[in-house]
DNA sequence: CTTATTTGATACGCTGAAGTGTCAGAATAA
DNA sequence: TTATTCTGACACTTCAGCGTATCAAATAAG
């Protein structure tokens, strides 16, 4: 809007038909969306390593190499930005996970090692988007209000429903099973959140097998089929 | 400093001899101690409602009836007051934990359901504190660093020095069985944290008894003295 | 070649908050 | 009483970041 009062129907657009042309052998659709991208990869980096409090506008165009006219071109406020960035390393994520977990839906062991060890392995692999994940994300809950509630809620709908199958005897109501499985995902977002904080300090296979072994004792709680108490 | 070149051996201040008179039959250092205590209280009704992030130091002041000259009197910057609020509420949090558990130290079911339901209790009857405690300090974990971490290692610690005694099998190595300690911190601030955000909406009765199963699920895990299968 | 648009750089005004300073009046000390 | 110091209200300066506007160079279209 560098024009408010200028009318939609004005002689220019009118004539020329169009809202924008090539330039640099770029169709104006495939730029915007090009720019957009690069603001994206520039705030999961900025919002990783500074946190999203901290990030300006100016920072992320900084290092998104554009400047403030693309920003508002793309994204309305800096909350715009934190919710496309936060639903890039989400789906990034879940993706990994699902690769990881999939060839093991029939063995509920194999399925939490493989599960942690893909979650703590994203983490250390891209800390960046560990902490936007694991940390930001968390912190402005809020402000991220209905994105992160589906995604969320994806998530523990997604440990719920590898685990029903799984359960045969003692499962507890829908309400009581709903809260074990947001409790295990803070469990591991909270072991995260610790690991980076130390810059990944404990090890790795201690955070995974102390977890596992949290899960194990959920599994026999809750009498899933084919857990083996460990000798 | 409101003269910064003045010497401390002025005449006036070793005239005197003192660095405050009594005022409204109050001594000046009574006086700066109960401002203090009502900017941290203040402090905390602010950050648990309005999140640290939004708080200003103007608002603070207003809430506790003082003006800024009284601010930097007791605090050298916000983040000052944000340790003294966070320092006040865990205080009182342990307490209040370690009154409901004290009895209970030698039943390991007991034990875990009274700790669990001081908590969830604590949360519910004052939740600009529970908040505080469970999402700001999260948040801001970084800025209350050391503190943070001190307070943070103890009730870990509190929680394995509970725990430790009751194992009588398979107890795991010390860097694991540490793991597992705060994943089961991170289950209940995560628990704490999603009930706050949904204003209370989930039963408490749901939340104690998830996690009792969740933690009852570790005490067949690690083989707890005591620990009775559920029928 | 000429005209129109896209781009990048940068300038500008605005707002909110931090931190400091001023001052008159209240309370105390002498 | 008079002198001193404590208190509260508020004015002031500074600064960073937001959001918008301007302008010249680059690129495309006629």
């Amino acid at each position: 809007m560098t024009s408010p009062t200028t009318d939609s129907e004005s002689e220019t657009t009118a004539a020329t038909g169009k809202q924008g042309r090539p330039y640099a052998g770029m169709a104006a659709t495939q730029r915007q969306l090009e720019r957009r991208n690069k603001l994206i990869e520039a705030g999961v980096v900025l919002i990783g390593r500074d946190g999203f409090a901290t990030v300006t506008i100016d920072a992320v165009c900084a290092e998104a190499g554009l400047t403030k006219r693309y920003f508002y071109e793309a994204f309305s406020s800096r909350e715009g930005l934190l919710t496309a960035a936060y639903e890039s390393v989400t789906q990034e994520f879940l993706q990994s996970i699902l690769i990881a977990t999939l060839p093991h839906l029939q063995d509920a062991r194999q399925l939490v090692r493989s599960g942690l060890t893909a979650t703590f392995g994203f983490v250390k692999r891209h800390p960046e988007k560990g902490r936007l994940l694991m940390i930001e994300a968390m912190s402005v809950r809020g402000q991220l209000s209905h994105v992160f509630g589906q995604r969320y809620d994806d998530f523990v709908k997604l440990l719920i429903d590898f685990t029903r199958p799984l359960l045969v005897q003692d499962a507890p109501s829908d309400g009581v099973f709903n809260v074990m499985a947001k409790g295990m995902v803070g469990a591991i977002i909270h072991l995260c959140h610790g690991w980076i904080a130390t810059d990944f300090m404990q090890p790795e296979q201690e955070l995974i097998e102390g977890m596992e072994r949290i899960m194990a004792g959920i599994g026999k709680e809750l009498g899933v089929k084919g857990w083996v108490v460990p000798s």
